[in-house]
RNA sequence: CUGCCCAUAGCUCAGCUGGAUAGAGCAACGGCCUUCUAAGCCGUAGGUCGCAGGUUCGACUCCUGCUGGGCAGGCCA
């Protein structure tokens, strides 16, 4: 429909001025609807670039619309618009679009926009995911399906920290628990990890490896410094900076006591950490194509040949016994470390190499959703791929805020330092996946987000929720009393539609393509979270204006079950882009 | 100190890459169930779009400055 008066205007401004190429006409669906069904300003637009009066411009491009079969009419107002009003079919003809085909409306054709990576949660595998990254699964995977809707071949990925310190600490916080209940006690660190997910863990090394990782306090702890009193007359920084080296020294010390065992606790405890976090994803209706192991970049020598690839083209330089990329250079604000003075590569290094192995791929673009505690990271990734010779546009990363819980009116008090952190695994718990991935999406993704678990959970008339899906069960609903079969909707007469709320329905209907288009386009799943609202609002309000079921005549009673069952298929195909159910019943 | 994000109705937030009289939901007030699910609908009231300039036919939208809030600035990840 608003590709056909694309093409109208098109053609008639062709006519009215010859010389003149226009790139993209502005049609927007007017919020009053005395001014029509759709509403340009191209006039005012190509008036200014042509030096014309307006008006007069519009009157030109008027009259030399050619004739259309859904134009009803078309008007010149204000300083010149040009308002369309359609045909009464032309408006419903949306209902038999959506009955021939449910699952196609709004699509485009698989992968005729491209292919685009979205890399999204990426969480270290050493834990259990959090409220927090409940947002970036929720936005991540509605994103994703959005993009395919919207034609892109669209690739998930999960990038797994599983090399680095933070999984040693992992494995340590493991064989320290694991010691602990073999009655070898010694003072747990406060920087290891504190859950009781390690004790568990722990409990699992015993009865696969029986006693086979026990060893004595006193071979544990030579070579450590200790951990600082408390009492010590040592300064915070002082007392982190030992606790630090404390760690870093357990490590040292478990390699060396563990041997090949370490190798075993390490892998044992990862492959539990990313199962649990695959099982919880998938839970929540999360899937991915591809986890993506950093460490198999290590492996395969990737991160090597990335940082002598820079070297070869003259971005690193050597400074305080460490290796440094040039980044400052483009455009980053100061350079960064790649290799450290101990020789070990910094995590910057891999994401150097992860990047570079992305944008090989042969993807045309490549989505990092992030937290937005990472965006100053963004500038020094870019700069990579711009050194390595690669085109960094093709990089978009979306931000996602941070995530606050709030329970009868109070902020649920939250800090990961002590572990007291709620999981997304007890969110969903208390709240239902359907609410919890449509309240993720209720807020624009760059925004903070206050979560409201009183109201997700909630039967109540204030629920979003419950309030679009109920538009989906009511359709069902009036459909079991009807009784008919529903394939003959197709076949209904659309030409007895034509009330205000049905008209309004259909307009709503109409639009799902374009709000699909548009989201893609901004990367905002959030829109179709609130086109939902409108779009089941409009319903409801036609419900409740008259019965549909009309006994005397079955033919109307046809044609509206047919706006209404199409108005239930687009809210089940917006739902599903947003991973939330559309129950037939409630 | 520097960079990024945010500021719209009493509250929580939309506002379509510059358009017509700035919208929705809560909360407030007044109505609608012997009829397809009231988890619903209809109506009333509520605004100097943080402040001050600038760009132009036209600004919530773009630019500059200011105020107020959030985040980030490691040889951590």
């Amino acid at each position: 429909m608003k590709t056909e008066l694309e093409h109208l205007l098109r053609s008639a401004i062709a006519q009215a001025l010859p010389n003149c190429s226009v790139s993209e006409i502005p049609l927007e669906r007017p919020r009053q609807a005395d001014h029509g069904d759709f509403a340009t300003s191209i006039a005012l637009q190509l008036a200014k670039a042509n030096g014309l009066n307006p008006r007069q411009l519009a009157q030109s491009i008027k009259d030399s619309l050619p004739p259309s079969e859904i134009v009803e009419s078309c008007d010149i107002a204000g300083p010149g618009f040009l308002n369309f009003k359609l045909r009464s079919a032309a408006r419903f003809a949306v209902v038999s679009q959506v009955l021939d085909a449910p699952e196609q409306f709004g699509r485009h054709l698989a992968g005729s926009k491209g292919s685009i990576q979205v890399e999204f949660v990426s969480s270290n595998p050493t834990g259990p995911l959090h409220v927090g990254h409940g947002r970036g699964a929720a936005f991540g995977a509605s994103l994703s399906n959005l993009l395919a809707l919207a034609g892109w071949k669209v690739q998930r990925e999960y990038y797994v920290n599983d090399a680095g310190r933070q999984m040693d600490i992992l494995t340590v916080s493991t064989w320290l628990r694991y010691l602990e209940q073999h009655q070898i006690l010694l003072e747990f660190p406060p920087n290891g990890y504190q859950g009781d997910y390690v004790g568990v863990m722990a409990q699992a090394l015993s009865r696969k490896h029986g006693e086979a990782f026990v060893r004595t306090a006193s071979d544990v702890l030579t070579g450590t410094p200790g951990l600082p009193l408390t009492s010590a007359a040592l300064d915070d920084k002082a007392r982190e900076a030992q606790t630090e080296a404390h760690m870093d020294a357990l490590i040292h010390s478990a390699k060396q006591l563990l041997g090949a065992g370490w190798g075993i606790i390490h892998s044992e405890v990862l492959e539990d950490q990313i199962s649990d976090c695959r099982a919880d994803l998938e839970e929540f209706g999360v899937v991915f194509d591809c986890w993506f192991s950093e460490q198999s970049l290590y492996d395969s020598g990737r991160v090597a040949q990335v940082i002598a690839r820079l070297q070869e083209r003259g971005h690193l330089y050597l400074k305080d016994g460490a290796v440094w990329f040039k980044s400052s250079a483009f455009g980053d604000e100061k350079d960064r470390v790649v290799q450290r003075e101990n020789g070990i590569y910094t995590y910057f290094a891999s994401d150097i190499a992860y990047h570079d192995e992305k944008f090989s791929r042969g993807l045309d673009r490549i989505l990092n959703v992030w937290g937005a505690d990472h965006h100053g990271y963004i500038p020094r990734v870019k700069a990579a791929l711009i050194a390595l010779g690669h085109d960094a546009n093709r990089l978009v990363v979306p931000l996602v805020q941070f995530v606050s819980l709030f329970r009868n009116g109070e902020k649920v008090q939250m800090s990961t330092r002590k572990g007291q952190f709620v999981t997304l695994r007890a969110l969903r718990e208390e709240t239902g996946r359907d609410a919890a991935r449509f309240f993720y999406v209720l807020r624009k993704s760059d925004q903070a987000l206050d979560f409201d678990l009183s109201l997700a959970t909630s039967e109540s008339n204030d629920n979003p929720v419950y309030y679009v899906q109920y538009a989906h069960a009511r359709v069902h609903s009036v459909l079991t009393r009807w009784g008919g079969d529903v394939q003959d909707l197709a076949k209904s007469d659309l030409g007895l539609l034509g009330t205000e709320s049905e008209i309004l329905l259909a307009q709503q209907i109409a639009r799902f393509p374009e709000v699909v288009d548009q989201a893609a386009l901004d990367l905002a799943p959030h829109s179709i979270a609130f086109y939902l609202k409108e779009l089941a609002a409009s319903f409801h309000s036609w419900y409740n204006s008259a019965p549909f079921i009309v006994s005397e005549q079955p033919e109307l009673t046809r044609a509206r079950l047919a706006l209404a069952y199409s108005s239930a298929a687009v809210l089940r195909q917006g739902l599903s882009l947003l991973g939330v159910s559309a129950p037939n019943q409630m």
